[in-house]
DNA sequence: TTCGTTTGTATAGAACAATAGACAAATAAA
DNA sequence: TTTATTTGTCTATTGTTCTATACAAACGAA
């Protein structure tokens, strides 16, 4: 526990018991240790820990009964797979009851030159942004921005917003298959407008994937960044020849 | 900007900051705005962004120089490979000057559940535990611990101190080459050991790697959990057949 | 019921964070 | 040299966080 870092102790705090529970190492049992005896542990003042619990009773993760105890709501973090043929939908399929993603947003709008090198096209070319959420079991998992070549798929945001699939808009312009080529991994704090829409309070950390999809000749179809919840998911990649 | 959600304004700046120049939409010209330009469109006090950039001074991110302005001082993300043959010294060759990693402690112990696991040992059976810390350019990058079977490799740890090379370690066992089966990444807040090793303050992100590496014949070598600093790194996954 | 345990609420003081205004010190340009 | 610009220091005030103590309310077991 670092004092005045800028980060106050009960969010500190949270965020640990967050990660242990996540780690299996605190409420395997389903059951939170009494708030004196995790405020002893933590060396802090019992409301200074109350502050945290209520934090995660907020996020969903702890539900509180005055005269029982604290209970942990839900432990097990998901496995994304990273691989030649990562689909949403397919990779969490046993991880969890119901899928689904929504479109928040769409546009047509001129590639900047991150969208336009990742995608193979003219600086400025025409592009359509998909901006979309992903749940799983009612809860969001992750929050992305996709581009497509606007001549080559127009009236995709269209399709999606249908099906709410990316394989079938695919499908829709004759490409039958199609393989992730390479994907950027990093992380930072969520930014205010992922916050919301992934209800996640403040400093929650979202891990970012940069990833470029290839149609069977190679040629890139998608450039998507999509920020997954950290604390729900973790990317799992197989390097195996 | 978020008030009373536990995290400082001039922390949450400070990230902010930090992650625009890693992006090059601040500073991209090696000079920051003023500390009025910068305060009004943050929307804070002077001396609230003031104590952004004096943190971002402390990690050697910037620079202040009274009269003159404030200057990045160090901007660009290093991109670490993560595929089949996944090495630390050559995956970070041609982006850095100069590559070194230190032992900082070793022990020889009983395995745990998820460690035993990793490397097809029985549980509790002996395995040696390596504490290491890779830096590049003289700024740490990484902080990993390694697991590897005790029976199979007595005396790694002090190889490994020789010579600061896992490769030239299992070369010393007659294990020529050696592959990455799987990596799981996660992200979260640095813990309290890890901010003072790999010199961070508080709040400060990292990219957790769980990897699992197997000799020629598909048996495991050494499992490691390796946090990268999320500010310096980006793991790069290549996923084409 | 009675008792011990556990979470919930209230109040007050100390430590830290954020705002405000004023001025000093260094730099660069007129 | 003079002036404008920019970072550095100081003091004061207000709001948030943390600590300390006390007691209420709900639960489960004796």
């Amino acid at each position: 526990m670092t004092r005045k870092s800028g980060v106050a102790l009960w969010r500190q705090i949270a965020d640990q018991i967050r990660q242990a529970i996540g780690a299996g190492t605190l409420g395997a049992d389903g059951r939170l240790p009494t708030e004196m005896a995790l405020s002893e542990r933590f060396g802090v003042n019992r409301h200074t820990l109350r502050s945290a619990i209520a934090a995660l009773v907020q996020e969903g993760v702890l539900r509180a009964e005055q005269g029982r105890g604290t209970f942990v709501e839900s432990r097990q973090k998901l496995s994304y797979p990273i691989s030649a043929r990562t689909r949403f939908s397919t990779g969490l399929r046993e991880q969890t009851r119901e899928r689904r993603s929504i479109l928040l947003a769409d546009a047509v709008e001129a590639a900047g030159s991150r969208v336009a090198e990742a995608l193979g096209l003219a600086p400025e070319a025409p592009v359509i942004r998909l901006e979309t959420l992903s749940e799983a079991d009612g809860r969001p998992v992750s929050r992305a921005t996709s581009w497509f070549d606007a001549e080559r798929f127009p009236g995709f945001a269209q399709i999606y917003a249908e099906t709410g699939s990316i394989t079938l808009g695919f499908q829709h312009f004759g490409i039958e298959d199609y393989f992730r080529k390479s994907t950027l991994v990093s992380a930072r704090h969520a930014d205010t407008a992922d916050l919301a829409d992934l209800r996640l309070s403040a400093g929650a950390i979202v891990l970012v994937a940069r990833a470029i999809n290839i149609d069977t000749a190679g040629v890139p179809v998608q450039y998507a960044e999509t920020r997954f919840v950290a604390d729900r998911v973790e990317l799992s990649v197989s390097t195996e020849a």
